[in-house]
DNA sequence: AACTTTCTGGACAATTCAGTCCAAAACAAG
DNA sequence: CTTGTTTTGGACTGAATTGTCCAGAAAGTT
């Protein structure tokens, strides 16, 4: 055995992860990527292979994370519904930094799903989990009454994903917390049985 | 008097549109932008200032011609539902070309709005016109009652637009047309009174 | 403590990039 | 036809890009 490496991986992924984030994949320098994460250049390589394949692995760590939140979230209220809002509310309730940033995944897809098979395949996982998420949660709401019994799960499922992925767009176009609160609402209130 | 130019110019912008709509900013070199309008390097200069005042008056063609498209499938059906629901089909139903492009304001929100206010600004006074286009058919289905009398227009017609974007951005993650339907569907049907 | 393997950092190479310069060509007006 | 102005295209520049090379340092193993 030999010397062993004397930065952490996990953690320079998720610095890589950010950079990524908040410039986008082509205006990401690799020197602006061993800035942020502190090591060398020739240790990036070695890990990592390239700025392509790290940056794969940032996304993929990035569409865990995220789904993760997601479904917590999800479970955080008793009321599906409430619970569905709060996703959606989460994002006017951000930080304007961090309404800027956007979200990755929606960046990675229109940025390069294109022209990047893997980018594509990434990100098409990411929307079945999501989706598949979404749609737990419309049915749970169903049962408990709060959404009408004439709502397909699966179409609901689809419509939210892509209804948050279009919320993610227009707080980066800079719309203000109260709009974006009056869109969460209003998409949620689509469901509500009445 | 001397030389007129040897090109047209409005043509050259449209398909210096077509490149960054295709191949994003960042990612689009000058010399792609020279072969595809078909003109010298200096003339490109002389006419459009830079890279970045062409983009911009890309941009601003797009989201006029986009707008203007838009608001003439609102009128083109005489049920403001239906042709709102058209609207969001007519992605459904591009070629999978079309759909992989997506949409140019969509990709410049997502690339650029953070980092250049110019883009920010130009995407900001789209939003506000295609809010304001769907807010108009919305009060107008209201008046023929296909609308619910509590739906709030203004909220409606946010919602609308950010529905809009997150299917170009569904789409361009490679959504089947058949998906696509069903979210264009849906999306309409929560308006719909009952 | 010696040896072997791996990591590290800085220098380096080859492209590619946006933008400028300049000389020659094209055109309108007198 | 001459004159004056503008366009045009190719060569050029300097900076920035990604990825490689290499020598030395660090650590585990025996």
């Amino acid at each position: 055995m030999a010397r062993p490496k004397e930065f952490d991986r996990e953690e320079a992924v998720k610095r890589a992860m950010v950079v990524f984030w908040e410039k986008g994949y082509e205006a990401t320098s690799t020197d602006d990527l061993l800035r942020a994460m502190g090591i060398g250049r020739q240790s990036m390589y070695d890990t990592f292979g390239d700025k392509h394949r790290l940056f794969l692995e940032a996304l993929q760590r990035y569409q865990a994370e995220n789904a993760a939140g997601l479904m917590e979230r999800l479970r955080s209220e008793p009321s599906p519904l409430a619970a569905l809002e709060q996703v959606f509310l989460v994002i006017a309730n951000e930080s304007p930094a961090e309404r800027a940033r956007g979200c990755l995944g929606v960046n990675a897809i229109t940025e390069l799903a294109r022209v990047d098979p893997e980018v594509a395949s990434v990100s098409r996982a990411a929307a079945m989990t999501c989706e598949a998420a979404f749609e737990r949660v419309v049915r749970e709401a169903k049962r408990k009454g709060e959404v009408r019994a004439s709502v397909d799960e699966r179409q609901a499922g689809r419509f939210l994903l892509t209804a948050l992925q279009g919320l993610r767009v227009t707080a980066k176009a800079g719309a203000s917390p109260e709009a974006l609160r009056e869109v969460a609402s209003f998409t949620v209130s689509g469901l509500r049985a009445r």
